[in-house]
RNA sequence: GGUCCGUUCGUCUAGGGGUUAGGACGCCAGGUUUUCAUCCUGGUAACAGGGGUUCGAUUCCCCUACGGACUACCA
């Protein structure tokens, strides 16, 4: 009989989220989805130096915006909460000792100090410290003591971690779902440290605790933990619990450069490395794909193409396709290079398929954030903008136009269009559009063309002044349906101006 | 340094013992738009190198190079 897939994402509340954890979060929600099982949100809060106020908040509002949200987890507890580490802080000491009375693990005494000169000892010598079999019973640990001994100075308030004894000469065979088969040596493994001195245990026991307790049945995580996996292993032998399958997910590389793309690269480079925008307690402030204007759907389909695709030509999923597609041994082995303009085109097929009437509420809210009022159509304003924007404000960008009337030509354009015949064209337009009692697009258009052809004047030298008196440049729509939307008086008033300009 | 993982157009990637090595982004050109952008069409461009195995390797194996991660009482 199988399992009901259960699946966590697991981020220690040091900052905000970047997008190669929001890429595991979404893969780990897409593995879920895909098999009718369980996604839960832990926060692994375990190192209080490093506690950052908000970041859990943050990391819960990120998956909301996204429309990635947990089944368990922080404010949605179920059988298997608490869903802090902090809030589990009494769970894992009964494990670390069951450990110790099992033999696979041990007390040690020694001192970051010391144990900080025996690695710089080794660095001189061009030899690096390794705390396990080799010399572990040259170390201060319980290997060596008594239980008397041990525990006289466990009573005498001797600060001790509990270390892993990591065993000697094996071959560990490991399976990754994207990797395939791995071995590791164990020789080569360390004695990590499991407990801390400060009472908190650290990610390695929490995190095989919790796995086990909240029955996960697999881990989705980044690539960063592949070397820890062998260790994990090892846990689960050690406490006689079947592990889970893991999955170790490809890195989220710079766009240029080498490297793991970091909090900083973004607004160097001058795109978003976050999901919503984070102001740090000193100051700084990291743009956010929300703040910045991205679709949350344009953002998950951008990011499920990080490292993973469908083997077919689509592109363009919506979360329920990428749901019904998800495959995790489709998921590519190598770091992914982040591409910015890919991100920019996701956005752009994204924004094309919200509807008028949204797009032109968002619209308006960008207007009344520079104290526009307009009577204008804005939802046609919208409509006829939509095919040549990326984002909302590209809109505003296209179109400003229509709320701003032009006070300059420019330069470039007016030299080309305004010519000494032209005040006297201009004149004639004005006098054809006061005729117009229906100022629609169509109308304009064959009242303009008309009087052209007829007059065999040539386009260009009615059509380049016109636009460039509505619209100051040789940019946007189709001139008449500017002058639709713009209305005749103002038309008229923008062609007048224009001829003040030029005589 | 040690351990582990990886390597197909500039980028994201498909493919897989015999293919004109496919798609997308970007870039370039042409068309549409008497403007600009969009859009459409086309083009540019890749199997890291060297050895094997094989009738035949980009595909399988080994080595080298390069890239990355890890190497904390951080996760």
């Amino acid at each position: 009989m199988s399992q009901k897939v259960r699946v966590r994402f697991a981020p220690s509340p040091t900052g905000p989220l970047h997008i190669g954890g929001v890429r595991t979060a979404l893969f780990n929600y897409l593995f879920a989805k895909k098999h009718g099982g369980d996604f839960l949100l832990r926060i692994e809060d375990t190192d209080q130096n490093r506690y950052v106020a908000g970041a859990e908040e943050y990391i819960i509002e990120a998956l909301n915006w996204l429309n990635i949200p947990y089944d368990e987890g922080p404010g949605k507890e179920a059988a298997c909460g608490p869903y802090r580490q902090s809030e589990r802080k009494e769970l894992y000491k009964q494990y670390a000792d069951r450990l110790i009375a099992s033999e696979n693990a041990y007390y040690a005494f020694d001192t970051s100090e010391e144990l900080d000169a025996h690695r710089k000892d080794h660095e001189a010598n061009g030899k690096t410290f390794i705390y396990n079999w080799h010399n572990r019973l040259k170390l201060k640990n319980s290997l060596t003591l008594s239980s008397e001994e041990i525990q006289q100075k466990i009573n005498a308030g001797e600060e001790y971690v509990i270390r892993f004894k990591s065993p000697e000469d094996e071959t560990l065979h490991l399976n990754d779902i994207i990797r395939g088969h791995m071995h590791v040596e164990t020789n080569v493994l360390d004695d990590k440290v499991l407990f801390k001195s400060d009472g908190m245990p650290t990610y390695h026991l929490a995190n095989i605790v919790d796995d086990h307790l909240m029955e996960i049945t697999h881990v989705i995580r980044g690539e960063e933990w592949l070397p820890s996996m062998a260790l994990h292993i090892l846990l689960y032998q050690s406490f006689g619990w079947q592990a889970p399958k893991f999955a170790h997910l490809p890195l989220i590389l710079k766009p240029t450069g080498n490297g793991k793309l970091s909090k900083r690269d973004g607004d160097k480079m001058g795109f978003p490395v976050f999901p919503l925008e984070w102001k740090t307690a000193e100051g700084d402030s990291f743009s956010g794909y929300r703040e910045d204007g991205y679709l949350p759907e344009a953002v998950v389909n951008m990011l499920a193409f990080l490292g993973w695709n469908p083997g077919t030509e689509q592109e363009i999923f919506s979360l329920k396709e990428l749901i019904e597609a998800f495959e995790l041994d489709r998921v590519h082995k190598a770091g992914a290079k982040f591409d910015p303009e890919k991100t920019k085109w996701f956005q752009h097929q994204y924004i094309q398929m919200v509807d008028d009437e949204t797009l032109a509420k968002g619209f308006e809210k960008l207007l009344q954030k520079k104290e526009i009022v307009s009577t204008l159509d804005i939802k046609k304003i919208v409509s006829l903008l939509k095919e040549r924007a990326t984002f909302v404000a590209d809109i505003w960008e296209q179109g400003s136009f229509f709320f701003e009337a032009p006070k300059t030509y420019d330069p470039k354009a007016s030299e080309k269009a305004f010519k000494p015949e032209t005040p006297d064209l201009l004149k004639n337009v004005i006098s054809l559009l006061q005729e117009l009692e229906d100022f629609s697009s169509e109308n304009i258009s064959e009242k303009i063309k008309g009087w052209i052809t007829s007059e065999n004047i040539g386009f260009g030298k009615v059509m380049m002044p016109l636009r460039l008196a509505l619209v100051g440049e040789m940019k946007g729509p189709d001139v008449f349906d500017i002058a639709s939307i713009l209305g005749k008086k103002e038309t008229l008033h923008r062609i007048e101006n224009a001829l003040k300009k030029i005589g």
